[in-house]
DNA sequence: ACATCAAATGTAAGCGCTTACATTTATAAC
DNA sequence: GTTATAAATGTAAGCGCTTACATTTGATGT
């Protein structure tokens, strides 16, 4: 490989001009310039780009970390992030905390002793001190779901309150009165928000929120699968279901044909996320809609802006949910009597 | 930051010294070893991989450039691979080529330039002879679902001739005697090997293939939709749709239920790859499992091996396709007569 | 006590770039 | 033709590490 020496010396001009071409920084005359462009391609010259964060200080790449590299939730996520930082030269290192704190922490220190210019983060295990500890060092990142009060001008958020509202509304609004609720784990905001704004829009249409009706769930498939049989086996009788993301909805989905009961007719289900594989299941779910691309996009805007100075669209860190109407909740339902 | 240089003044050793220790390469006595992690610690020194990367010609990262970020089928392989490497401390730079040349050689230029020591490709549109040329570098590669026979000891494929084969096989087996087939992009040599493989089953059953129930699609959902809704009009009857990949059975599921047909009764549908959704659409479709997750992780592997030869389990080069029958495929259907 | 040799440590030259600063060259004003 | 000033180019010192080679230290055998 050839190096910026070889360069040089075949242009006849100095390495300071050679790397003043490269990154056309300075005053370099055409005829200079045009000697230098051509040695370049004579021996096919390509920067090593580690050689020239190690000299800058500047990487021109930045660290992402995700839970998982799959699923339907952030293959949109990194594609969007890519995407914008594509177009401005910069690259995307991806490494992948699976909620777990310790690789979590590896995978930021990685990534900043990657020489990464900013970070974005999406981190479930991590504590607030940790990240608070973190915005003290030379790495600035932005947090993606997930709020901590003394980082909120880096925290991009969707309304989850809203979302829950949003949700639980709709299906009163079909005259539903007896809602079961499979949730995420508690502990995390996300879900803890949902619900919350599950129960605003109950305490709206004068309903009381039944705890009997509430299975806590994992965000995963199989939760909802146990979620809805749990639920149907206690004695509270319910018409429709609500499940904090999509992937709970389908388990569900799944567990009540196990159980016989025929969709939308007989139970009602809801989603949170509008994943794209809910066009496909039948009946089609209806869901709310969680702007991950968007919400990546503006995560990288935000580095773009603070990191590299660039100028963007103005930033924005609270985004808002839609109510995505399909075919999974029905205007009026049987009610599932209790096992009992 | 620290740097080694003030690990060694704190320790009272030299630089070469701090050096060893960290890479516990060389005879270093208990006592120093022991003086010089104290410092780390104190300084909560973190060694500078980029810095590290120039110095010792090695990265430890591996460069991975895929089509896509998103989607069903690259997430497993990616997550494949990432677990991999991360049990052996080795790092992952992503890239996504988009299947277009010009952003698939920039991608694996950045990576070249990025010091990774090996890569991980899965790339259409980049030709034959560029990457037979970039065999010849300094920088190994393994390919992905792609054969080039100058390069098999690198190329990790699926048995897609098999595949299809299956597929049409158990099709067959069910009674279906009129078969349509939306292919993918007959310039790839996996759609060609796919419905390859579908002929040569039809000939086992001495049935001929129809021209006239050949659609040729482009692995997207929408071409499946189109797909069928095309073949719906012309005058060939079928019972049966063979897809290509899932995403195209699908659309084409969809395209169904839009013309009025039942599924599966008034019409069979198979697909190919078994992606996680088909699980989840209904009826379940019937389809073909392609291991990517194992091959991803097979790539790895080969990476590991040949690149900074590790003990690994042997290599692997060919990987086989299994049917999945679910509920897609009936055993009798009304035949769906012309429109004309 | 001395030589011998291995183990432990240090020295310093890079890796391929960037960039502050110094120097040379061209341009313009008088 | 000077001189002042700006533009173009060169020089060399790093960036934070690794590693070949040199040197020192400590055992061991005699």
């Amino acid at each position: 490989m050839a190096t910026i020496y070889e360069v040089s010396k075949l242009a006849g001009v100095s390495l300071a001009t050679v790397s003043r071409v490269m990154n056309n920084n300075a005053n370099v005359s055409d005829a200079t310039r045009k000697k230098v462009t051509a040695a370049m391609d004579e021996l096919g010259y390509r920067p090593n780009s580690i050689a020239q964060s190690l000299a800058s200080n500047c990487s021109n790449s930045v660290g992402l970390l995700v839970s998982e590299l799959q699923g339907p939730f952030y293959g949109p996520m990194m594609s969007g992030i890519e995407n914008t930082f594509r177009n401005q030269g910069k690259h995307l290192i991806i490494a992948a905390g699976h909620s777990d704190e310790e690789r979590e922490k590896q995978g930021i220190e990685f990534l900043i002793s990657r020489n990464c210019d900013g970070l974005i983060l999406h981190v479930e295990a991590v504590s607030d001190d940790y990240l608070i500890k973190l915005s003290k060092g030379r790495t600035p990142f932005v947090l993606i779901n997930r709020y901590i009060s003394e980082l909120s001008d880096r925290c991009i958020l969707l309304n989850n309150i809203k979302g829950g509202y949003l949700a639980a509304k709709h299906v009163l609004e079909q005259g539903h009165k007896n809602i079961a609720y499979i949730s995420g784990p508690l502990w995390k905001q996300d879900a803890k928000d949902r619900l919350e704004g599950h129960k605003q829009a109950l305490a709206e249409f004068n309903l009381e929120f039944d705890e009997n009706l509430l299975f806590q769930g994992d965000f995963m498939e199989a939760s909802g699968y146990e979620g809805l049989k749990a639920l149907h086996e206690q004695t509270h009788p319910f018409t429709a279901l609500i499940c904090a993301n999509d992937e709970m909805a389908v388990g569900a989905m799944a567990s009540a044909r196990d159980l016989g009961l025929t969709l939308p007719k007989q139970l009602s289900i809801m989603g949170y996320d509008n994943v794209f594989f809910t066009r496909h299941v039948y009946p089609q779910l209806s869901t709310v809609n969680y702007p991950i691309d968007e919400m990546g996009r503006m995560a990288a805007d935000w580095v773009l802006n603070q990191v590299y100075q660039k100028q963007t669209p103005p930033l924005q860190t609270l985004f808002e949910p839609e109510l995505v109407v399909r075919h999974s909740i029905s205007r009026q339902s049987a009610q599932i009597t209790s096992q009992g």
